[in-house]
DNA sequence: GGTCCTTTGAAGCTT
DNA sequence: AAGCTTCAAAGGACC
């Protein structure tokens, strides 16, 4: 249901730039600016279609989103013809993710089935018209989360759109631009993921599908891979912590002004306290019930150097301090988000730097886990030349 | 539909 | 500097 209205969306790109440009206020002119800069690399203005550029990054500028066509799902609906031989290469990537797909009969019946194959929400993330080069293998543990993506593949659409653009804001005619970019302002960019986050991405599904673990909740799941984790030495976790440093950089480039600050003042999570159930103890922090020279009987926490477990509960004082602290975070964010441009709007220089100046991932020869525990995956995912 | 559970690491605020 | 909180992902359970 989700899928359709976004699709309805994607097709009133066009209605919407003519029912409004005749009588556009100047705020509504520069949005409509924009987003005719956002159409360049794909329009000249002339309704003529624009070669698209040859980069090995390309697949990065064409994220994932459900049932909603980029610019490039766009040309092609719009520009068929011309279209039609740049699609005969996307049948060929996409062929395989299709067994018993029989061959086209002819250019258009190729273009017509890759783009039918394109459009479908079923489609999902693993075809690759959506997030990759034609004839680009597609690694097997891409995220079937498609914001998780859209964050891997580089978080824009072609042309500056924003990941926030795609997904959450489905546009119904009595939607005003001026809403939307309210909306905008207001869209949230999660946190880079840290290396246990990328180990986790990469092992969980392996250890659902294991006899022992596929009945398992997902809590439990994640003690599993916590302990896994922690079994691991330092150069076992080191290829998750490139990784991590990888994704930090690249969300530092795409969102210089980003600060976990203002993600969490912006946060659609508001999670409650949780009522952690303490046990009993004589109120004293590990550290002080045991001493330095037993570490071993110290709460994980204590050992995190995190609020000790035996004196959580502390209940008011807390309480107060986290949402005195929220509430200042939100202050702040809201005066800061009245003057700040919209997160996520590149340049097309700063999309070049974004998609060829971005250090190379180094080179990660596979840990021998368990069977089923490898990197495999992951090392597909950052090999990103064919 | 929202929240919880459960993990680790990073970030940032408070003390 | 240490301590603490929150949030990143996942998906079933629960209200």
């Amino acid at each position: 249901m989700a899928d359709e209205t976004d699709e309805v969306k994607v097709f009133r790109v066009h209605d919407e730039d003519e029912s409004d440009a005749p009588s556009l206020a100047d705020d509504k002119k520069d949005v409509a600016l924009e987003e005719e800069m956002e159409c360049k690399p794909f329009f000249d203005g002339k309704g003529a279609f624009q070669p698209l550029p040859a980069s090995p990054a390309f697949g990065s500028m064409f994220p994932y989103s459900p049932g909603v066509m980029n610019p490039f799902q766009i040309a092609l609906m719009s520009q068929a013809a011309t279209a039609a031989s740049m699609a005969a290469n996307a049948y060929i990537a996409l062929s395989p993710h299709f067994p018993g797909l029989p061959m086209p009969s002819s250019p258009l019946d190729m273009y017509t089935r890759a783009l039918v194959a394109a459009a479908s929400p079923l489609a999902g993330p693993k075809v690759g018209m959506m997030g990759g080069m034609p004839g680009m293998p597609l690694p097997s543990a891409y995220p079937p989360n498609p914001l998780a993506h859209m964050q891997m593949m580089g978080g824009y659409g072609m042309g500056g759109m924003a990941p926030s653009t795609s997904t959450s804001t489905p546009h119904t005619p009595n939607t005003t631009k001026r809403k939307r970019i309210k909306e905008e302002k207001e869209e949230h960019i999660k946190k880079p993921k840290n290396a246990y986050f990328w180990f986790m991405d990469e092992n969980r599904k392996k250890l659902m599908i294991e006899d022992e673990w596929k009945d398992k909740q997902s809590a439990d799941l994640n003690k599993e891979l916590g302990q896994r984790w922690q079994s691991m030495n330092e150069q076992e976790k080191q290829p998750y912590f490139e990784l991590a440093k990888k994704d930090k950089d690249e969300h530092n480039i795409k969102y210089p002004n980003w600060s976990a600050r203002e993600n969490y003042a912006n946060s659609i999570k508001r999670k409650k306290k949780k009522d952690r159930t303490v046990e009993p103890g004589d109120g004293k922090k590990c550290r002080a019930r045991f001493g330095m020279t037993e570490q071993d009987k110290w709460c994980k926490h204590c050992l995190r150097k995190k609020k000790c477990m035996y004196v959580r509960g502390g209940g008011a004082d807390d309480e107060e301090r986290a949402s005195s602290h929220s509430a200042q975070r939100a202050t702040d964010s809201e005066s800061d988000l009245d003057d700040e441009p919209i997160h996520g709007t590149l340049d097309d220089d700063t999309k070049m730097v974004l998609t060829t100046n971005l250090p190379a991932i180094p080179t990660i020869t596979p840990m021998p886990l368990t069977p089923s525990f490898s990197l495999n995956s992951l090392l597909h995912r950052q090999l990103t030349l064919p």
